[in-house]
Formats: C-alpha cells, sequence, structure tokens
DNA sequence: AATACGTGGTT
DNA sequence: TAACCAAGTAT
C-alpha cells in the first residue's frame, strides 16, 4: 500500500480514546481483545472496565470462581469467551509465573485466543510486526485492492495476511493495527462508509470501480433452527428454582428455571405430564401467569414461555440438580439476559 | 471445511 | 421483518 503513512497519520489526529490503548499492560490488552471478539466498542466498554474495576490483575481474575467470571460477563454474549478467559487467568497465574508471553505461538496456546487475538497481544504490548486480521481489516483491505474473495473462508486469510505483512513492516505495528482496524471501524464501515473523509479516498478501487457495496465478499448464510423452551417458574414462599446448564450448547454453565423443552409450540395441559415428571408433588400448583418470549440468536430462534406456579407446598423435584434461592438472590447468579430480565421484570 | 456460539442494533 | 452485521474461536 502506498498510503500506510496517511493511514497513520489519519489515526494519529481521529483515534478514540479508548482505555485498552493507552496501555502496554498484557492483561489489559488480552482482556479488552477478548471482550470485542464478535462485539463492538460501544457494547464492549462498561464490561472492560466493571471487569478492571473488580479483577485489577490476573491474579486476581484467577482467584475468582467462573460463576462469579459469568456472572460479571452476563449480558455479553458468547460465554465460551468468559470460561476461556477464566481458564487462561488462571493457566497465566499457576503455569507462566503472572506473566503473560510476548510471542504469538505461545499465546495461540491460551484457551480463546486465535490468530487474531494473539496477533493483537504481540502487536499492541510488544510492537511485534504480527498483522491483526479481524472484520475491520478484512473489509478495509478488500475495498482498498477490490478484492473479490470471499473473507469466511479459512483459505482467504494467508492472501490478506501476505498483503499485510510488509505494510506493516514499514511502520510501528501497534500504531499500523490500531489504525486500519480503527478506520474500518469508524470510516470504512459496511453501510455508509464515510469515503470523503478517508485517508485512502485516491487509491481504493472498491472506490474507484464502484464495488464499495459488494466488498467484503462472504458466502456463507446461517440456517436457523426454531427451538421451545418451556420455563417453570416455581415460587414457593419468597423462594424460586433455578439450575445450571450443563455440556455442549447455548448457555454453557449458566444457571435458568427448570426447562421443559418440546418439539413444538406446548400449552400448559400437554405439559402437564412433563411437569409431573420434573417435580413429584404437584397437586397444589397453581398456574398464575404466562408469559411468551421470542429470543433470537444467530444459530437459532428460541420460542420461550414462562409458567408462573405459586404453590403452599415446598416442591420436591426428580432430579437433585435444582437449586432453591430467594427470588432477591437471583441477581447473585449468572443468567442468560433472557431469563436474567425476565427475573427481573418480576 | 463447516458449524455452533449471544446479544443488540440496523435495514 | 427476516436477515445481516459487529475488534473470532473451538471443534
Amino acid at each position: 500500500m502506498e498510503n500506510v503513512l496517511d493511514l497513520t497519520k489519519w489515526y494519529k489526529k481521529n483515534f478514540r480514546d479508548l482505555p485498552w490503548r493507552t496501555t502496554n499492560d498484557p492483561y489489559k490488552i488480552w482482556l479488552s481483545e477478548i471482550i470485542l471478539q464478535q462485539t463492538q466498542v460501544v457494547q464492549g466498554l462498561a464490561y472492560y472496565h466493571r471487569f478492571i474495576t473488580e479483577y485489577p490483575t490476573v491474579a486476581k481474575l484467577a482467584e475468582a470462581s467462573e460463576e462469579q467470571v459469568l456472572r460479571l460477563w452476563q449480558g455479553l454474549g458468547y460465554y465460551s469467551r468468559a470460561r476461556n478467559l477464566h481458564k487462561t487467568a488462571k493457566l497465566i497465574t499457576n503455569e507462566y509465573q503472572g506473566v503473560f508471553p510476548n510471542e504469538k505461538c505461545e499465546l495461540l496456546k491460551l484457551p480463546g485466543v486465535g490468530d487474531y487475538t494473539a496477533s493483537a497481544i504481540v502487536s499492541f504490548a510488544f510492537n511485534k510486526p504480527h498483522p491483526a486480521i479481524d472484520g475491520n481489516v478484512f473489509r478495509v483491505i478488500s475495498r482498498y485492492y477490490d478484492i473479490n474473495l470471499p473473507i469466511d473462508e479459512p483459505a482467504t486469510r494467508k492472501v490478506f495476511l501476505e498483503i499485510l505483512q510488509p505494510m506493516i513492516e514499514q511502520t510501528s505495528p501497534a500504531l499500523f493495527n490500531n489504525a486500519i482496524m480503527e478506520l474500518g471501524a469508524t470510516l470504512c464501515k459496511n453501510d455508509h462508509p464515510n469515503c470523503s473523509v478517508c485517508p485512502l479516498y485516491i487509491d481504493c478501487q472498491a472506490r474507484i470501480n464502484e464495488t464499495i457495496a459488494l466488498r467484503p465478499v462472504k458466502n456463507k448464510k446461517v440456517k436457523k433452527r426454531n427451538r421451545y423452551f418451556n420455563y417453570l417458574l416455581i415460587r414457593y414462599k419468597d423462594n424460586i428454582y433455578i439450575q445450571k446448564r450443563f455440556g455442549k450448547g447455548i448457555w454453557e454453565n449458566l444457571f435458568e428455571l427448570p426447562l421443559i423443552e418440546t418439539e413444538a409450540p406446548a400449552d400448559w395441559k400437554n405439559l402437564s405430564n412433563s411437569i409431573a415428571s420434573t417435580v413429584s408433588n404437584t397437586k397444589g400448583f397453581n398456574l398464575v401467569k404466562q408469559t411468551s418470549l421470542k429470543h433470537v440468536l444467530t444459530h437459532q430462534t428460541l420460542f420461550c414461555q414462562f409458567f408462573e406456579i405459586y404453590t403452599t407446598e415446598k416442591p420436591v423435584f426428580v432430579s437433585e440438580n435444582c437449586l432453591e434461592i430467594e427470588l432477591k438472590d437471583s441477581t447473585k447468579y449468572p443468567f442468560p439476559i433472557l431469563i436474567s430480565n425476565f427475573l427481573l421484570s418480576l
């Protein structure tokens, strides 16, 4: 690229003052990069502040329980990031003497750290020349050179790396990675790019060819499936009952209400058998309210019903994994945002 | 290689 | 409004 200097000059004048940009602390940079995976700055910023306040060092994060980490992560989504964050904090504290590796190949061994994040950390914390290729960079480069390769094919990354490597070696690696990502995030946006003030305007091939809106190219389309979740909110005195999700799939290790999943929409009557096999004493159950909510995830649409049940007899659960808590204590546990919002609405 | 994994915002 | 997008990683 002939315009690397224009790009970095533009960045120095126009960068957003973000907290992880004014530090060389690998812990803070790693934390910010995990939070920002598939997440915009506006959404992640508050979480970053909360995590740094609660866990100022990697050792403090390692001391926490996974449940506490998930609770602080609640609402941010992609919860494997929080589970891996905690795993890596323990790993760094216990196996790496509390010191983050300063080589990309070592960082790649950490849970939750992939090619992008490893490159981001070594460049921002140690100023090493590894291009951090995220969605922004794919977009900027695919437009600047008018590349029609699908960016969601893993093989394409290599082509972009070969373009970016000589560029990052012309300048300061941290500055370069910050600049090109910032350009993608603030000017070279997917919709309504602000080309008129872009430092790369003159030589941008997609602008010249009028293919801006066609770049970058993506091939894959996500397929969604429908699921039907029937949640039991059983209220006994001031208490409710929750359980932890386990195994693979959505919301692993988060809490939820006792769940009956069905193949199709269900109502109170045709759930009675399933409820009876969940709780052994349902005689005094009094259905007071029923709430329906649709919750859309990337790969599935959840049609959720909440059955609010009052009982004067302590419910006896068939399986042992139900936890009895006071409703007012529900804020202490990590829930999917759907459940959290529902409980807060009571 | 293909698919799953959250949530909030926009068109 | 269904589809797409946003600082990706793991399997």
